[in-house]
DNA sequence: GTCTATAGTGCGATAGAC
DNA sequence: GTCTATCGCACTATAGAC
């Protein structure tokens, strides 16, 4: 028999979500979190830079879809058209199952700011990443970073819905409506000649 | 004379970032940051949340030229027009004085993931502002928020463009020509379609 | 203004797996 | 022997309570 239980990181985890929902995050510290997983505070700092980030998906695997979704979309494609797939590619990894785990672990996100700023700075991880890949797809500056940054807003804005409570529309459909709100909201107005002596 | 030297939340802020820039954020102790401008840590603390908001504009005088531009904006203008009037009139603040400032603050921000969360929080939470002016202007979900992550995003990369070694044109032009960008990206995309290619 | 909890770090020791 | 995951302990700075 091992010396230790197997899936440490797993089993910190579960717990922390466990605890932050019963008593909130600041009232719960690590030790606790540590004990109630069999193991000691200077064993969760060896699996978490800190605290948050034990409610977060490393940034690797949480990125990986998102990243096959660019290569898999044809060469031809529109950067944004690029973007799109790769956001509705990795939809698929919030399957319908998953919508109870992600309310939960949102009410404790949506109550702690300085849990939305860790959120954030992943969102923003992940826009770099995508206008990176977009860049070296030929696309240049500014178009490669606005696309992928308009992507993870459709994203963001689509996940709050299929998170909202009644919502019982899977996050993929939500999502394409979203983008097609993206494009509605620039063919309406002016902003694209706003500078009135040019234009496309 | 008075007991104590007057504009100290405006002291502590120089000498932070006086100190910051020589040894870097982690390296300099609160501590440190009070005694240099003549004062203790409690009273730090008393100024700012935390050491990171030493940093940052506080939430209502940084919102407030955005929120005025809202205002300002014709009551037929479309929700994107709406929202780059208010980005635009903002612009004013970032003078070309203030260039070399900003360069240095965000030097700093670049360098520590922790400062970039901040900076994201701020962005989030004037975007949830600019939202919300939209909602009061009888504009609908998602629309609202769309349009206001949007400008939010075009404010962001144009910075980012302002700020880069060289560059001489204002922050108003280039967010000029950012905002037309983000039309083109909408124009030349099948996103608003892409359900009529790729539905089940 | 003082006092304290807790986050987070550095370094070393230990105990298995291989 | 090496490698890896854990623990133990001493320590500092932040941040909040009183």
């Amino acid at each position: 028999m091992a010396r230790w239980e197997p899936g440490a990181r797993t089993r910190l985890q579960a717990v922390a979500l466990e605890l932050f929902a019963a008593r909130g995050f600041d009232d719960t510290t690590v030790t606790e979190i540590a004990q109630a997983a069999g193991l000691t505070e200077r064993t969760f700092f060896r699996h978490f830079a800190d605290k948050r980030e034990v409610l977060f998906t490393s940034r690797e695997p949480f990125e990986q879809p998102y990243l096959a979704g660019v290569a898999a979309a044809p060469p031809e494609a529109s950067p944004l058209d690029t973007i799109a797939t790769a956001i509705l590619n990795a939809a698929d990894f919030f399957a319908l199952e998953r919508r109870p785990y992600s309310r939960q672990r949102q009410t404790i996100i949506d109550a702690h700011p300085e849990l939305q700023e860790r959120e954030l700075l992943k969102l923003a991880s992940l826009a770099n990443s995508l206008a990176a890949a977009l860049r070296e797809r030929g696309i240049t500056e500014p178009t490669a970073t606005l696309a992928a940054e308009s992507g993870v807003t459709v994203f963001r804005v689509s996940f709050a819905q299929w998170i909202a409570a009644g919502e019982e529309r899977s996050l993929d459909q939500i999502e394409r409506e979203t983008f097609r709100g993206l494009g509605m909201l620039t063919t309406s107005a002016n902003a694209s000649r706003i500078d009135v002596t040019v234009t496309p």
